[in-house]
DNA sequence: CCTACCGATCGGTAGG
DNA sequence: CCTACCGATCGGTAGG
């Protein structure tokens, strides 16, 4: 109703509204493919809860696939950007570890419904699809390794093999998702914190200060 | 051929013929469920592995859906037995839990496959299996908890709740099911004593002498 | 233990 | 001519 709004060109509303209605679909779609499965889920599901028509599920992306990898492309794109934004502030090792750990328990408590699609569903992608989310996974990962070996090296940490440390914490933080409870006794930041103590406990070197 | 052999009832060799049938079919099923996902594997999928008919699978199984149940309830047998018999050695509570945590790390890496549909494939059992299985879990983790409230209470580990402990514990193991791999560096073993002592670390509380 | 087939339901697409 | 959608139905495949 105000000028700016009625001076913005048809097509930026057009692609405003596009976006609006792909974000709408693709979070109707993860709740009901985080609570059945993606297979149990038929496009007709999806296009029910949000009250529209198949045909117009199909006029915002391509097929059902397509849905899911964009379920992988945006959890992927915001976890790592959450990291990489960590490890370009440049602190010490175990401090750029406990933020990163923190950070990544804090998405997968966030967004538990993506998170467990993301963990359960990789199976349904396709092979191009999988190639490409498991170059994404070795890239997350090793963002995390070359702290913790940043860490063994300057004789804080450990001297743990670098993937079986990150194995170990990115797991403890995955399975957030199928245990933690918004409603429970402890909220989700109390929880990323007690993470982040006891697995830098757990990583510290014997002879380091504390 | 030996005369034990002969001397075996009828009904016997038939009913041990009918175990290793059974076992024989749930290991392959198994393996496609954890590759494919469950809903993608077809009953004629699971036959032709063993180069049998669809038919013969009905024949020893009911349907489909006893299958993956099966798969869940013999996971779920062997995690527990393990678990309650290092319970009832009575050890002091680090003892029990390293040895607890140590058993599952090892149940996990024995048989991923087995424990990727444990945690993957929940929303295709029925609602009372479903029921059941989070009764099972439920057990499952209240051993792990009393054990771990016995060391908060015996002053030796951290005053954290008990289920976010363990939470963080089993979440670090189960997640082996995606990394662990038997042609690695370290062996199972070494994985697991590494988890069990760095788990021991980040429950230890401050003033615990080491 | 196999062949043949069912009731149903799926993802995806046609014309208007 | 393009956009956003609807009602109807396609070929193919699932468990049994």
């Amino acid at each position: 109703m105000t000028k700016a709004h009625k001076a913005a060109p048809r097509e930026e509303i057009a692609l405003r509204k596009h976006t609006v209605v792909r974000d709408e679909i693709l979070i109707s779609a993860a709740r009901l493919f985080a609570e059945r499965g993606y297979r149990a889920v038929t496009m007709d599901d999806i296009a029910a809860t949000l009250q529209y028509t198949k045909s117009v599920i199909y006029y915002y992306f391509k097929n059902k696939n397509e849905i899911l990898w964009q379920i992988y492309c945006r959890t992927f794109e915001k976890y790592s950007g959450d990291v990489e934004a960590i490890r370009d502030k440049n602190e010490t090792p175990e401090i750029t570890m406990s933020l990163m750990i923190r950070q990544h328990a804090l998405n997968v408590m966030k967004n538990p419904e993506w998170a467990a699609i993301y963990n359960k569903e990789e199976s349904e992608l396709n092979p191009q699809q999988k190639q490409q989310l498991s170059r994404m996974k070795r890239n997350y990962d090793a963002v995390f390794e070359s702290v913790f070996q940043r860490g063994v090296s300057d004789g804080v940490f450990r001297d743990i093999p670098p993937h079986v440390a990150v194995g170990a914490s990115l797991g403890m933080c995955n399975w957030l998702h199928v245990w933690f409870n918004s409603k429970g006794s402890l909220t989700a930041d109390e929880i990323a914190d007690l993470f982040a103590s006891m697995l830098w406990k757990g990583y510290k070197a014997e002879n380091a200060s504390s």
